[in-house]
DNA sequence: GCGATGATTCAACGTCTGTTGAATTGGAGC
DNA sequence: GCTCCAATTCAACAGACGTTGAATCATCGC
């Protein structure tokens, strides 16, 4: 007698589209969104692959949708910290930057790799949608730097969008490929790797944009400390 | 009457393995490692799939021997210029290996796609290929840093591995990313991105590594110059 | 209780992939 | 001119892929 191999049909609990799309980060993290597999997303989740279709239109319009989902907080942060009227020096500012990128990218290597992937080897209809999520949030770093050259706080010969690039690009590629070069190529301890070489990088680059590079950095908040916590240390 | 599609035996011209490189190259570049198939390449190069199999061993031997046709000329530039007995300026040698990592690499996005690919989503097997590849290389510029600091031309507190990945990557990054971002994001011109971005760079990270920023950076021949016109501007 | 609707699975499609074994042929050596 | 080998192609394999249409079941409104 043969058994029916899983009753069909709606399960007790049903699959909010929330949960695929953390499958699918999960898998696109792992894999990239070229080799990750619908039938490897969906084994993720516990589902049918084609229930993926139930849902979303395609394998494209999940990528958009995981974009949706993550980028208007960085996006939102990023406006709030380059108003203007903003009172800290740069270098703090600059900082914040860094913390809001680290604090909402630092655990998606999914979401890194796609967005790096798709600037490379952009699909047309992708590429459309990267620039919409990613035009605002560069041009948030980039009206802090104007600022700064404004204030002379920063060499007045600095590129803004070169700037920029730099500080965010670098910042990326120390998540994705530093614990990996020093462990596998230099044979060094990988678990501080990140942090090290994100204060390391940030000492470098403000010596490198700084009007005056001699005076040193003002004490910075730690990298993942609570957004709520800038100024007290113990509470 | 069904003609014979095509002959088969050798062709008149018979098919060097550096040709279907040539064309690996080609695809690699165009579609990254896992993406580029082999009916790609056959097409590319003119032949059929199966050929490849004569004369590799499969996909990855067809990059591992990538690699070794591009990388020992660049680390045996890099090892020249590293000679402990060098006696030019840290700044000049560190330019030097710009422009060789630029001369060697800018016109191979693929090797230089494949690189990170690998480094990120390491196969297991090409992990030690890789390793042996760019060890050397990176060594040889830190061995550079490390002397820089020996010689109080550089920050004490300068972590040189550190300095090696920045340089370096951010290199890479300028060729990869730089024009699309500054095109597609940012609707600039990309033609003279690269040169712009990597001599901004170049100035930005020696501010950031040098032990006084305040001195000038000395004049820089220029980035695709020819080897051996280090000193003849004209003949 | 019943029918509609929404959520889920099954099975299959056509296409592409890396890879292999057998068949074929041009040219070199004798 | 014959033989042999090296170089090339053909045809096919088994598996994975994205995607779709139909079938199934649970639950809700009535």
């Amino acid at each position: 007698m043969p058994t029916h191999p899983r009753p069909r049909g709606p399960k007790p609990n049903r699959m909010d589209p929330d949960q695929l799309l953390d499958a699918a980060q999960e898998v696109f993290a792992r894999d990239g969104l070229r080799a990750a597999s619908l039938r490897a997303i969906a084994k993720q989740a516990g589902c049918d692959p084609a229930l993926i279709y139930y849902h979303f239109d395609s394998k494209e319009a999940m990528f958009a949708a995981l974009l949706a989902r993550r980028f208007p907080p960085i996006q939102k942060e990023l406006e709030a910290l380059s108003a203007p009227e903003d009172p800290r020096p740069t270098a703090l500012r600059l900082w914040e930057v860094v913390r809001i990128y680290h604090r909402n990218l630092k655990d998606d290597p999914g979401i890194r790799s796609l967005i790096r992937g798709e600037i490379v080897h952009g699909a047309e209809g992708l590429a459309d949608i990267l620039q919409e999520r990613i035009r605002p949030i560069m041009m948030a770093v980039k009206s802090i730097l104007d600022r700064g050259i404004a204030l002379g706080e920063l060499r007045a010969d600095l590129h803004p969008l070169l700037g920029t690039f730099f500080l965010v690009r670098m910042h990326l590629e120390i998540l994705d490929l530093l614990p990996t070069v020093l462990s596998r190529l230099m044979g060094l301890p990988r678990d501080r790797a990140v942090e090290t070489g994100l204060q390391a990088w940030f000492d470098l680059y403000w010596r490198g944009i700084a009007k005056d590079p001699s005076i040193p950095l003002p004490p910075l908040p730690e990298l993942s400390a609570d957004v709520n916590a800038t100024k007290e240390t113990h509470p």
